[in-house]
Order: structure tokens, then sequence, then C-alpha cells
DNA sequence: CTGTTAGCGCGTTCAG
DNA sequence: CTGAACGCGCTAACAG
């Protein structure tokens, strides 16, 4: 592997100026680029990034942690995330945490020692602990997707609290009033809000909320489907079903279906997250979309923006709205016999 | 940000003996061990992996250049990949090319400066050109899913050939004699492969190959809806549809369903690629499931072997087979009257 | 416009 | 067991 110095030698000048000709920084002489450019060529000198970035402190490098890069929702976000990067010269090196802190809190270890420019996170757990003892060290940090409690922290989200609570005042104003919610872990924040929508949809509406109806577990497909057969045995037996999640979405229907039930006549079941278009042949179910693909380009807009500096000063909150996408699996209006006499 | 230096003064030590804290490397009294490490904790002291990286030549870190991340297909890979990376203590860099030559080359370059380990590679394109000038550079690289025509390089890939020809076999002893193909881009070599399985199994069943009925396309969703209605409206039409890969099988379905058909009674469809059951509410296809976690583990496997030198001095290539998941979409055998006297 | 000097943070080499 | 010196490849700072 050439080195900058072989590259000088070669063409008669000092390192300096070559770096000046790589770099497009700084004057050179039409005639010693070219003498330069002629030998960087022959030679096929690549610059060597780990010891530029140990100089300039920079390793336009970023990094994004998630919890799991199989859920087409984080994909998604993935996508948003490179492209943005990508636009602005910069690499992306992804790790999936599988909802494990300990994992997170090893990536985040790793990826300083890496001296990463930027850290693009959706948290494991909500604690602050250690989001500040990342800014602590000076590396500029974006939480996605999720909050973290009582962080001063630049975060990135969107609205679950007002797309779950659109998503049951849909399924009220069609006259449902037993609504169980599939919902995901208790100390995530997106659980936390799409919990709290659904509260007060039933608030706004006057439904007294009934603790047999909400179910916790994990954004998983196996426990949507646990969660959507306990939520069917109850009795009298919820007319609709609200899951948190696309993976509880999924498991939900299954459970319906193995239940030999039909959505939406015998069950009414929204949802949040949308499925990509391109995986869902036949797409039905009634759902709050959020805009992955954006979250991952803002936040790491946002980032980029705190890298140059020209950020404002405060730490940023940016919410993102979700879409109320209306398919078949709401169904139509209940008949007031339905409403008044659920059948079970 | 502390360095080895501000931690061996804090300490009273030497720089290299904090060093030889931190690698374990060498002998340090255990007094001095406890000194260093009490130091780095209160400092909060993370080595610099970019100057280690700069003397000891190696950055623990590979690379996944991919088409789509968007495609689950894909997306298990980049799992696979990860895990078996993470498991070995290295990070992963992903890349998306969206199937364009002049991306995949940009970030090949951009790679080469990073000075990763290795570069796992699934090619735009079948020509050798590129992957040489890496060999050339000493950078191991290994193909992903595609073949290189007349390179010498490790491969990893899945039975293509197999997989299309026991499709085709299933269709043929249903009663199916017309089928069609709905393929991928012709320079790719899993579209050339999935291609040659289609026509062995006919020549094996004795059918003559009808031109008509090869349809060339991309891997997408968009491109599988317009050839299944094409192949559609062939006279006489085919009787089952084989879609070589997962985007153009959903398109494929959705093109029959809006020609007001039912899958398999008006025609029956395969397809390569399973999709992830965590995504697929329903599953009717029958598929020729590729093994794409492995894949990647494999790959990433092989690389590292390369790395640290026990890898045996030729190439390999490993070809990896798929395993055929029969369920509805290929519908039962056909009667005697169909099969003679096919529905347009 | 060009070059010299120095040093980014670390680990190898060799000498205590 | 410990440390001093040196250099990995590159560029900032400062001269000319």
């Amino acid at each position: 592997m050439p080195t900058i110095r072989d590259v000088a030698r070669e063409a008669g000048v000092a390192p300096i100026t070559v770096s000046r000709v790589i770099n497009n920084s700084g004057y050179v002489s039409q005639d010693k680029r070219e003498r330069v450019e002629t030998v960087v060529a022959a030679l096929g000198y690549v610059p060597n990034t780990l010891a530029r970035s140990l100089r300039s402190r920079r390793t336009d490098t970023l990094a994004l942690i998630l919890t799991d890069i199989t859920n087409p929702f984080w994909t998604t976000v993935a996508r948003g995330v490179e492209d943005a990067a990508s636009a602005a010269g910069l690499s992306v090196i992804f790790c999936n945490t599988d909802e494990s802190e300990q994992e997170q809190n090893r990536y985040l270890e790793v990826l300083l020692q890496k001296q990463v420019d930027g850290i693009l996170l959706a948290p494991v757990q909500s604690s602050p602990d250690h989001i500040e003892s990342i800014q602590n060290r000076d590396v500029p940090i974006v939480i996605l997707d999720r909050r973290i409690h009582g962080a001063d922290v630049d975060t990135v989200f969107c609205d679950s609290i007002g797309g779950a609570c659109a998503l049951v005042n849909l399924l009220i104003s069609l006259g449902h009033k037993r609504i169980a919610i599939l919902n995901g872990p208790g100390d995530v924040s997106t659980a936390e809000d799409r919990l709290a929508g659904y509260l007060q949809a039933l608030q706004d509406a006057a439904i007294e909320p009934d603790e047999t109806m909400v179910f916790r577990g994990k954004y998983e497909l196996a426990s949507g489907y646990d969660m959507a057969r306990q939520a069917l045995s109850v009795t009298p037996a919820p007319t609709a079903l609200f899951a948190a999640n696309n993976f509880i979405a999924i498991g939900a229907m299954r459970a319906i279906r193995d239940a030999g039930l039909a959505i939406p006549d015998d069950v009414a079941l929204v949802g949040f997250d949308d499925l990509p278009e391109a995986l869902v042949i036949d797409p039905i179910l009634t759902a709050a979309a959020q805009p992955a693909y954006d979250m991952g380009r803002q936040a790491t807009e946002l980032l980029l923006s705190r890298l140059s500096g020209d950020a404002p000063e405060a730490m940023q909150e940016i919410i993102l709205p979700v879409e109320i996408i209306v398919r078949r699996s709401s169904g139509p209006a209940l008949s007031v016999k339905e409403v008044v006499d659920p059948q079970s």
C-alpha cells in the first residue's frame, strides 16, 4: 500500500502538496497538481482515512443503534439514515441490540472507541444513565423513536399518543365500546404513549376503561398472538382489538383466525405501524403509519447540523405526525344489535 | 477526551504501562495495574481505536455491500453477517447500492480508504473488474448471492438452479405444461441460474420450452406485476407462474388478483425466496426458501478465516441448498380436463 | 503557491 | 517487570 510519501517522492513534491491535491484544499499549481494526479493513478494510491481522522478528529462515520433490523419499520428508518448520511458523505455503522440493554451499552462503548462522529440511538430502556455519559464525552447523540425521561437530549419520535387516540376514536365512532389494547413493554415510551392515547380516546367518549382489556407484552409476533388469545377469551369479549405494533398486529390476526373468527365481521382490528407496500399482497389492516423513513432522515439531519455546529443551542424535540390509513380490518359501523349484545 | 498519557501521568506510570493494562499484554505488577484501572475509571478513559488501528493495521471492521436492505431477504442476510461478526468482536458497515454499479464502486473506494479488514459484496454486475482491484490491494473479499464470471474469488451462494428446477418439477408433476417464468435482470447470475433450472425441468419432462413464456424484468414488485399481466394475456395462457424472487411473487399475486383470477384455482404460483414468518399473516406461497441467515453467517465466517489466515489457500465456492416449502399457491394436481384444455 | 516542523494516540522494539 | 524512543500516515500551523 503506497503512502502519501511514496506519491510525493515519485512526483518530486512535498507530502503536504499531495495532501492538498487529494483534499482539494489550499493552492497548488496546475503543473504540480497534474503530476501528483498522474502518480496517484499510477501507484493506485488510496488515502488512509485512519491517519487522516487521527489528525482531523473526524471519522465521517455515524452509528445507528436499533433494536432489530429485521423489523421492516427499522429497516425503513435505516434507509432514511443511510440516505441522509451518504448524501453528506458519511458512512453508517449499524448495530442490533435485540432489546438487550447490555448489548446496547457494549455497542456504545465500541462506538466511542471507534470515534464515530455521532450516534443515533433507539434506546432499549428509558433511563438517561448512559446517554449522559455519551454527552459528557462530547459525542453528539440523537434519540430515535422513544423518549428518555428526564434527559436533555435531541429526540425524534412519532406522535404515538395522537395516533393511538385516533385509531381508538375511529373504533368508537364505528360503535365499539369494548376495545382491548395489546401493548408493548411497560418501560418503553412508545408503549406508554399508546396506552395513554387509548385511555384518552375512551375518556373523551366517556367510556369507562376496563382493566381486563389492557394487555402488556413484547413487540413480537408470539406475544401478539398470546395477548389476542387472552383478550378473545375474556367475557364479555372485546368487539375490537388495538395492536400496538406491526408484529403484534400480525400475531393478533393469526390468533383471530385460529379462533375461527373473521376480521372485521367478528372482531375489528387496528394497529400501529403500516407494513411496507412491497411486502403485503392484500393490505387489510387499518393502521397508524409512522413516517419511518422521514424519522431516520430527520434524525440524521439533526445530528449532522450538530456536527456542523449550526443547530440551535437548545436540544430539539421533533414529533412527527402519524397517518391513519383506514382499510377493511376496522370494519363498518356496528349495527345496534351488536353494540348492545356483543357476540362472545 | 483523556488519552493514554493523561492516565499515565495521573497514575504515575509510563504510557506503555497503561497500554499493557488495557490490552492485557505483557507483565504489569498487581499494584500498578490497580492504580491504572482506578484512574481509567475515574477519568472515563476510552482507548482510541483509530490510533490503535493505525499501528496494528487492523480496524476490526467489516463491510457488507448489498443491493437493498429493505428487502427482507437481505435483512436476514445482514443479521447473519452482524451476528457472526459481532461474535468475533468485529463491527459491520452496511452499504446499499440500489443495484447501481456506480454506487457500488464508490462504496468500495470509501471502504478501502477506511481500511476495513474485509468486504462482503453482493455484486451489482457479474463482471470481475473491480473485484480484482480489491484483491490486488490485499483486502479479503467474499462474494455473496451472485457469482462473478471468471474471477478467482471466495463465493457463497444458494442453489438457484436446483431450486428453480425443483419448483418447476413440482408444477409439472401436478400436471402443468404451460409455465411462465417471471425472471430478474439478465446479467445477474441468480436470474441466469433460475432460468437454467426452469429450462432443465422442462427438458427433463420433455416439454418444449416456449419463448413467449419467458419474461425478464427487475427484482421488484412493479416489475413482477407487469410481467404477470403480460404472461396472463398470452394465448394460450399459462396455467402456472414461476416468480424468480419474493417481490416479483408479490407483484404477481396482485396482478392475478386484479385480473379477477384466483390462486391456485385459476393460476398456480411458485416463487423464489420465502418471506419471514413474522411478516406474513397467512402464508400461501409455495416457495424455494434460501437460507439467508446462514448465507450471511457462512460468508462472514469464511471471511474471518481468511483474516486469521487459517482458510485453505484455494478460493472457496460454497453452494447452499434451498428448501422447497409447499403451500397452497401451487395447488392440487390438475384434472385431466384442465390439462388438455387450459382456461384462458 | 510550496515546504518544514511537529504531533494526532497508540503499540512495537529494545534496553534497562 | 518497566520505560524511552520511535513511527504508523496524515495534516495543522507556520514559515517562506
